[in-house]
DNA sequence: ACGAGCTTTGCAATCGGTTGTATTTTTTGA
DNA sequence: TCAAAAAATACAACCGATTGCAAAGCTCGT
């Protein structure tokens, strides 16, 4: 910038001001500058235009992919969610820092917070850290979280509405005919436990006893494709399965056929978050689409406002049912 | 820091040092600081470190997920590059800023260059800009590129064996007695032609006629569904298809499917990367395997020695064949 | 032609660390 | 015991922008 200062012959504030297309510059001092740092190549120092302005532009998104675990580690559902974020991000001018934590009881998060690094932070998923993301205290400020509403949540929520997916996905059941339905994932995490709920509330005041089934089942494909082997050596007889994400839907399918079982005809098969390869098996898989590019902006939106001092409130960005094959035959 | 040595009474310069580990500090007097800093919180500013220091110590990643194309939005090959480059950064005390760039002419990560928000950039897979790597000029001393070895690039270059997976997919679908083989996938991207003169080596100098035939397809699923249905019903027999990555395959076994083909007892399908859902679908996706954990931390250890200053070359990583069900039966 | 008021530019402090050099304190050896 | 060497600490410049305030340059009406 002394450079440019140099070649304009005026002072560096004038380039600084120049640059960020003062009002206190003059047009023709302006676009002079303007294009001798065109020509030159120049590009604002980010190191110290951050320090000074105590702003990094940049926000922070955690993503718990545990290598030991194998979990979620290729789940395109993050994928999809980055790249929402990210591009949301952008609309702001600010860059995207990725975190993934090696185990859940990492603190990496926080360090970019307190140091600087990034204005704000994103979290992904509540799973195994809600304690930790409760004692953030003042960090709480910078953090907006995206998961299942909980109502004991100190911290800022953002999150499609699992309940009415739950719903959404019982009521199509219901509606062909499925009533003995195997639930698979783990309640225990904050989003599964309200699909779980939403799937019930069909069968509830029904006079039938609701026969939804749990098994148990972390995001991890592999651990699905076992649990659904062993759903189909046990005694409960079951005519769907209700999978809390796409990944474990399409590990179950494998399951069930290599049981011999037919897809949809024996048991349909619905999974959670519609990722590209939902359509792209064979049969088809029905799942519910979370809106991702909305999640992702609001999120981004939310932090922003955040960072900048105002209250926010949490926030439900709606869910919608994809139906094929693999529910309602070809 | 200023409040750090306010508080243990000595100069900012030595609270500095202390927090640095520096020998240079009483061990007495180190411990003292970092007690104090460790009570209270204290989080080094990485905004004015990186000022003085001239290094952000963070790395760039640039991956083109195009939102208009769809082109490889849920492709969990770039999840599992991300995930393998963040780790690898980890352990140098990088962070990693992801850039995902709206379309191929974005400028965005050389921003991230030249303004100092990033030290260095990994970039993964040269497909359509080519021409701007070339340009690069200066910044090329900071650019690591992972994509099919090419002869002309005058950037750093670091990728899989790619000739030598589609060489091994050859093999084994010789081994297995197919040999009208239907090649999907765009050959004019580096990394997937070398994928393809490794397939028809096979068959060279063999007398018979290699049979390959190329089905042209990006990496985008939709269309590798579309094709694989036009190849079938066009007059070109094949008895088997090596799709330039998993997602493609899968979506070619769910096009075969649909025309009710079997698979593998009327075409043998063989993908590539080994992504999670390989081996999740039915029948299991016989496939190369990459090893992207070890690729992402050649990539970062490179960048880190160009960095520095240091030369490098270009590396292969090694590649591996994954055999399922998609091409010998369970 | 002159001063009020406006526009434009320059000066200098500041953000919060790091680091070369000077200075003080401690240790060492004869 | 005392000078020389070594260890520990302090001083001050510096990284490269932003920004409040002062100063200089213009415009305009009378």
């Amino acid at each position: 910038m002394s450079g440019l200062a140099k070649l304009s012959g005026v002072d560096i504030s004038t380039v600084s001001r120049a640059l960020n297309d003062s009002p206190l510059v003059n047009g023709k001092t302006k676009d002079h500058i303007l294009k001798l740092a065109h020509e030159t190549g120049y590009a604002i120092n980010a190191r110290a235009r951050n320090l000074r302005k105590q702003s990094s532009q940049t926000l922070g998104i955690v993503i718990p992919v545990y290598p030991g675990s194998q979990q979620n580690l290729s789940d395109p559902f993050f994928l999809e969610m980055i790249a929402a974020v990210s591009q949301a991000a952008a609309k702001f001018d600010y860059d995207l820092i990725i975190n993934l934590p090696n185990s859940p009881s990492e603190i990496a998060e926080r360090r970019l917070l307190l140091s600087g690094k990034a204005d704000g932070l994103i979290v992904i998923g509540q799973a195994g850290r809600i304690e930790r993301l409760r004692s953030l205290g003042d960090a709480a400020d910078r953090v907006v979280v995206w998961g299942g509403m909980i109502d004991a949540a100190d911290y800022t929520l953002v999150g499609s509405d699992n309940f009415e997916g739950g719903r959404l996905v019982g009521e199509h059941l219901k509606n062909i005919g499925r009533h003995r339905v195997a639930f698979l994932g783990d309640i225990d995490l904050p989003e599964v436990e309200l699909r779980y709920n939403g799937l019930t509330s069909v069968w509830n005041g029904d006079g039938a006893d609701p026969s939804v089934m749990h098994v148990r089942s972390s995001f991890d494909g592999h651990e699905a494709y076992r649990q659904t082997l062993a759903l189909c050596e046990g005694a409960q007889s079951f005519d769907a399965i209700f999978a809390a994400s796409d990944v474990l839907a399409i590990a179950a399918i494998h399951a069930l056929q290599s049981k011999g079982l037919r897809v949809p005809e024996d048991v349909a098969v619905v999974g959670y978050d519609n990722i590209g390869q939902a359509a792209m098996i064979s049969p088809g898989l029905t799942t519910i689409d979370q809106n991702i590019k909305l999640g992702g902006e609001i999120l981004v939106n939310t932090l922003i406002e955040k960072i900048a001092g105002n209250t926010v409130r949490a926030t439900l960005t709606p869910t919608k049912l994809v139906i094929r094959g693999s529910t309602v035959g070809d």
